[in-house]
DNA sequence: CGAGGTGTTGAAAGTGCTCAAATGGCGTGG
DNA sequence: CCACGCCATTTGAGCACTTTCAACACCTCG
């Protein structure tokens, strides 16, 4: 088991990655994210102020439940695995998140501000480290930045309603079907979607509740159910009608499965 | 299927339990819910002039899925069930709230203001009903609501995990052992401890993603092995201690369960 | 080439679900 | 007060799905 990394006195943090207030240096993530929408000029230049870029490598555990909580998170270019862990080895995987995305905010609620769950780098990813303190202070004083997180946790909220019910009504190869739809483009081409799992099969495997075999079997199974052309990481959908039918027919329909994304 | 309730039009409110200004009709629970924490008395003002205290009974449904929103809704006193249900029947409990709980508020983020799951009274019950338009005004003015509302939803996701993580790890038994851990005061009697069921073994059942059935078999599991005392809905527990490794063994251990309770 | 990680397949054992039927409590109407 | 019917709960039997353990194929990297 590694050691938690201490990303305040990380050695990987190269001089030009700190961010600066004006240059190039400054993340544009800052500027685009949906969180900081409608935030003064002024604050989102004290974050760019504060923050650092920080890579780490797959596999690296960012933080570890029970952590006291320094930093939130942004992901400019990655993949996290949020996930709860038992004594004995197994662990329960919450989240998968990706560029762009928030995480480490469930310290900003939690008692005594540690995390609630453990971080790790499923891919070699760079983050953009946002010292606690400081958006906290913030957070008290801008209502913008209360409402974007607030529409942040509502999308993660309606996320998680939406697993509940997958895990409550639907089989393995149900909710990998959901899964893929919400891999499509909204729009889709006529005729044939190629879509691509975006990590390993184990870490999918996981996120959907289930054991790698099942996964593995579950996922041949709707290879000849629906027709499906599988090719490593790659999946080409002939039918996606029949796709959504037999991933979404069980669902409780007020959702269609597509519209549904992580937000950031 | 009975129609979805309109409480704007709704016969039942008595014009003695409209809320006023001043008196003894304005909910206290205005003044003491965690959410209005740190509230102007005039925003709490404004509310109670606005809001409606109204009977449902048991089985009202009051709302529904994909309903446009019209209100939030406090429990003033009762049980009410929020689940999302499949066109073939089946449906799955994502919460069950009592007094004080707040319901309703994913419509205040999702999209064209809908709800997005279904509300049922599993009870009789009184809710404190708060116009939508309202909140969301001042929801963008005043920073408390929204630390506030940020509050209710992050303990939101907190109990979502660990519901996720139960799913994943444990079996029928140790969920239900881990429900009564919850039920029980935080700083126990020495000795047994009685616990009593606070709703239908069904709803029960459909809360941890299990059958009836399955709910029936594996309490009676968790009886023999933990020599449990159960007549009707109160369980009579010896060994608390045993309960807990029992139910908690398996668990990831940041939060103990007995920590975790749906805050308001 | 060998090692280790990743993914697949097979067989056996659980675990929970479905369907069916019995039990028991409770309120209503007689 | 009792009989009845309704509903929640329990119990039984068989089945479907998932997990577990084991073995193997495949790929990449050193």
């Amino acid at each position: 088991m590694e050691p938690t990394l201490d990303l305040h006195q990380s050695k990987g943090i190269a001089p030009a990655q700190r961010a600066t207030l004006g240059g190039e240096g400054v993340p544009a993530l800052l500027r685009t994210l949906p969180l900081m929408n409608g935030l003064p000029d002024t604050v989102k230049l004290a974050f760019a102020a504060h923050c650092q870029l920080v890579p780490v490598k797959r596999g690296d555990v960012i933080f570890a439940g029970g952590d006291k909580a320094r930093n939130l998170y942004i992901i400019n270019r990655g993949w996290v695995k949020i996930a709860r862990e038992t004594l004995d080895g197994s662990e329960a995987v919450l989240d998968v998140f990706c560029d762009g995305q928030l995480f480490g905010e469930q310290a900003v609620f939690s008692e005594g501000h540690v995390y609630t769950a453990t971080a790790t780098a499923v891919d070699d990813t760079v983050l953009l480290v946002l010292p606690l303190p400081l958006f906290l202070t913030h957070l008290q004083k801008e209502p913008a930045l209360a409402l974007g997180l607030l529409r942040t946790l509502a999308g993660r909220q309606r996320l998680r309603d939406m697993e509940l019910e997958s895990r409550t009504l639907k089989n393995a190869p149900q909710r990998i079907g959901c899964f893929l739809l919400r891999l499509c483009p909204l729009v889709q081409p006529a005729g044939e979607v190629v879509i691509h799992l975006p990590y390993d099969k184990t870490l999918l495997a996981g996120q959907m509740g289930m054991q790698p075999e099942t996964f593995s079997r579950a996922l041949s199974r709707l290879k000849s159910d629906l027709a499906l052309g599988i090719k490593g990481s790659s999946i080409t959908v002939s039918d996606m009608r029949a796709l959504r039918q037999y991933a979404c027919g069980g669902c409780s329909g007020t959702y269609p499965c597509q519209e549904l994304r992580a937000g950031s």
